[in-house]
Parts: C-alpha cells; structure tokens; sequence
DNA sequence: TCTGGGGTCCTAATACTT
DNA sequence: TCTGAAGTATTAGGACCC
C-alpha cells in the first residue's frame, strides 16, 4: 500500500511485458508489494464484488480508509482518506470493515513463500517486503526476473492475491520500481540506468520525504531528484539537518548502502485509540473514560510484550487534544516490565501531570527500551516484596483464558460494564 | 477533507556521570 | 571541595513510513 507512482511512458522499457525482459544483471534486490491488499483479501470470499468499487475502512465517525481496490481509486479514494471524504468521492463504493487477524495470517503465508527462495527477507508491514536473492540465484537456477515471476504466480496459485514487483540492485529503488509496477507487474531498474531512472522523478519519490521536507526543498528551488542530487551536500545538509541532508543526497545520487536486513527484532511496542467523541478532562466522567481507555491499552500492550516474550522499561503515553495538537510523557521504570498493573499505574500518574482540562481526542500507551524477557531482571523494590510477580501470574492466567474461551473471557473489573472493543 | 493505528528515526534540550 | 568539559542517557516533539 506505498506510494504509487504511475510508471511514466519514457520508462515504459523498464516494465517486464510480453516479449520484453529488461537486463537485470546484478539485480539482487526485490520489493514485494501486494495490491490493495485488505481489499483483495475481502474480495477472495465474495466474488460478485469483484467489478465493484470496494473499501475496506472502519465504522467510527473518524475512521479511514485502509485498503481500496484499484475501481474505488479510479474517484480519487486512496488509503488514510477520511471515510467521510471517501463516501463523497465514491458513494456507490461497498463499504466493508476491516477483519484485522485474517490479514495477519495470509501475510504469514505469503512471507512463507518468500522464505522459500532465500533467508534474507525483510517485511516492511503485512504487504510488502524486501529480499536479497543475490546468494540464491545460482542454487535456485534463476534470474532476479524468474524469481519475481516465480512469487507472483505462487502467491496468486496459493493466496489469490497479486503483486507487484520492483527488481533492482539497491533497495530504495526496488521499492520506487515496484510501485511503479502497480498494479500487477514487475519493473526492472538494472544498476546502470539508475540515475536515469531517477533523475527525471519529483523529489516527493524519495524515501524520507513528506509533505514538510517537500516544502522545505520547494523553498530551496528544487523540484526534482535531479536538482537534489546536483545540490552541494554541505546546502543540503544545513537546509534540512544533517542526517536527512546526507541520506537524500545519497539516495538521489543512487547509493543505498542500506542491506536487506531479516529479524530485527522491535523497537516498541504501543497502542493507542482514538475517541469517537472527545472527552473533556475538566470533568470526572471524562478523566473516568480516558483512565479506562489507558487500563484497556496497558492490558493489550502487556498481552503483546508477553506473547513475543519481550519486556520494556520505558512507559510513555500519548495524548493528542482536541485541537490535534499532541503531547508525550515518558518515564523510565527501575527494570522492564510485561505487567500491565504496572505500566498502567505509570501511565495514570504521567497522565494526571500531564493534563489540564482541555478535551482529549486520541490516548496512547508505549514502551520502549525492549529486552528479551528471558534475560535476568534487575529486582524492583515492588517485586522485592512479590508484588509485581503477582500481578504477573494474575495476567498471565489471564492470558491462557483469553486464549481457550475468548479475548471477552476475561477482563478487569472496571471494563466490566464497557463495550468489548479490541481488548 | 479534517485527519487511524502501528511503528521508526532524528533533533534538541536537559540531566546525569565521570 | 568545587568547577568545567565531555560523553551518555533521558525526555519531548516532530516527520515520516505503510
């Protein structure tokens, strides 16, 4: 679900057609990107919506839209849109929600068929993916161009999902190149017409820039890869900071020394909801909500550091106001913890300081600072007195039960009388 | 148009340690 | 004992990605 942009004609001999195979020589990298994915998997068990606009977003008044099938974006619907400006734009489209782990389980088998063909798998998100085939071409028999063939048939025989595929020697520009073979195609950037390839694009094709660095380069005169890539680094770098500065002078001068990387393991792990309605803080029945939503996040973040065996030391929660301005608190535990009990008494007392009355439209839970919980903890004054292990195996069980009757078996007292959102 | 939710990375200020 | 410098950790905010 990248950035597409449209493959312009002058590069139309990039694209691997009938009759027409690019060189791909020295080509080891591939970027994987499924098309429409949430929509495409929808579409698997309802045919008949096959040649209709469809949507995949969520019911709330602030929802928007995660997927649309390439119909729904000939009107100008594409991911992250308002819903409300989606039903504008397109109002006969199928509207459907979102079925969140059906996604998460045919990701896992379509990353299985790239485990296949080489180790060096990188996923970017459940869509897409980085390979490295470069040590796997000589054993598989294959050419960077048969390997992408190969995974497109596959995923579809297996899946009945089609991809796109960007084949190139350095990562940045396999990921522009597939998402210029959207959909359903393969596009081939050989090592030596890289900056051919590149130079012609505007500079909002580079990975790292968004709509702010956009204006800021703008400013500077320069509107395309082109002009970066001829822009003095020591300008770059004072213009727009120094690491931002030197990545995109190296990107658009085709050098990407980034390697495809597989297992990295988390960096955080959070969660966060945003109220259908704001809820003032200046009154007690809206403190009473937010707190809720905080105990609910700190039971879904624990539940997850406990199920991939991972604990965090540093709490931090998110608080964005009505006005979308949006603050963050952090605060370093004594050791890491997996205990929601203790992560939510954190986030309550972070939360408390940080507040003063205004409306709250979106809370978050975060923690960073990941370790492996296998490895031995430094003992808190709490957990010296058994407390925190209590609460532990407390939440544990608690975990085993959701897993045998269901993620509504067990909850906290206070959720009790609460929808059961995704707890 | 009115902006979700899951993340990563960078920068700058400040706090702490040596 | 005090002070300053340098290095490291923490915190907050923001930009960006899908």
């Amino acid at each position: 679900m990248g950035r597409n942009t449209a493959l312009p004609a002058r590069l139309a001999g990039f694209r691997v057609a009938d009759g027409v195979t690019p060189d791909d020589a020295g080509c080891g990298v591939l970027h994987i990107d499924m098309d429409a994915f949430f929509a495409a998997v929808e579409l698997r068990t309802r045919p008949e919506l096959v040649h209709k606009p469809v949507i995949v977003a969520g019911a709330g008044p602030r929802s928007v839209v995660l997927s649309a099938n390439y119909l729904a974006r000939e009107y100008g619907v594409h991911s992250a849109m308002p819903v409300g400006a989606a039903r504008k734009l397109c109002p006969q489209a199928i509207y459907l929600p979102p079925t969140r782990g059906l996604y998460s389980q045919v990701s896992k088998g379509v990353m299985a068929i790239f485990r296949e063909l080489t180790p060096l798998v990188e996923p970017l998100s459940l869509d897409e993916a980085f390979l490295d085939v470069s040590g796997a071409l000589k054993r598989l028999g294959m050419t960077p161009v048969d390997v992408a063939a190969h995974i497109r048939e596959k995923v579809f025989a297996e899946h009945q999902i089609k991809c796109s595929v960007g084949v190139s020697a350095i990562k940045f520009v396999a990921k522009l190149a597939s998402g210029m073979a959207k959909p359903d195609g393969i596009v081939v950037v050989p090592p030596s017409r890289v900056v051919e390839f590149l130079h012609p694009l505007p500079i909002s094709a580079l990975w790292g820039v968004g709509k702010r660095t956009e204006e800021n380069l703008r400013r500077l005169g320069l509107l395309t890869i082109a002009d970066v890539a001829a822009t003095p680094l020591s300008q770059l770098r004072r213009s727009i900071g120094v690491a931002l500065g030197e990545h995109l002078h190296a990107l658009a001068n085709g050098r990407d020394e980034r390697r495809v990387v597989s297992d990295s393991p988390d960096k955080s792990i959070g969660a966060e909801m945003t109220f259908d309605v704001d809820q003032p803080s200046d009154n007690p029945e809206g403190r009473e909500t937010v707190e809720r939503e905080l105990l609910r996040l700190s039971e879904r973040v624990a539940a997850t550091l406990r199920s991939k065996g991972t604990r965090g030391r540093t709490v931090s929660i998110k608080v964005r106001f009505a006005d979308f301005t949006t603050i963050t608190r952090a605060r370093t535990l004594a050791s890491a913890t997996d205990v929601a009990h203790q992560i939510h008494a954190t986030a309550i007392a972070m939360f408390k300081e940080a507040i003063s009355g205004e409306a709250i439209r979106l809370i978050g839970v975060r923690l960073e600072g990941l370790s492996d919980a296998a490895e031995p903890e430094q003992l808190s004054f709490e957990a010296e007195l058994g407390q925190t292990p209590r609460w532990r195996d407390a939440e544990v069980a608690a975990d085993i039960a959701r897993l045998k009757f269901g993620t509504a078996a067990v909850r906290p007292a206070s959720l009790l009388n609460q929808p059961n959102r995704r707890t």
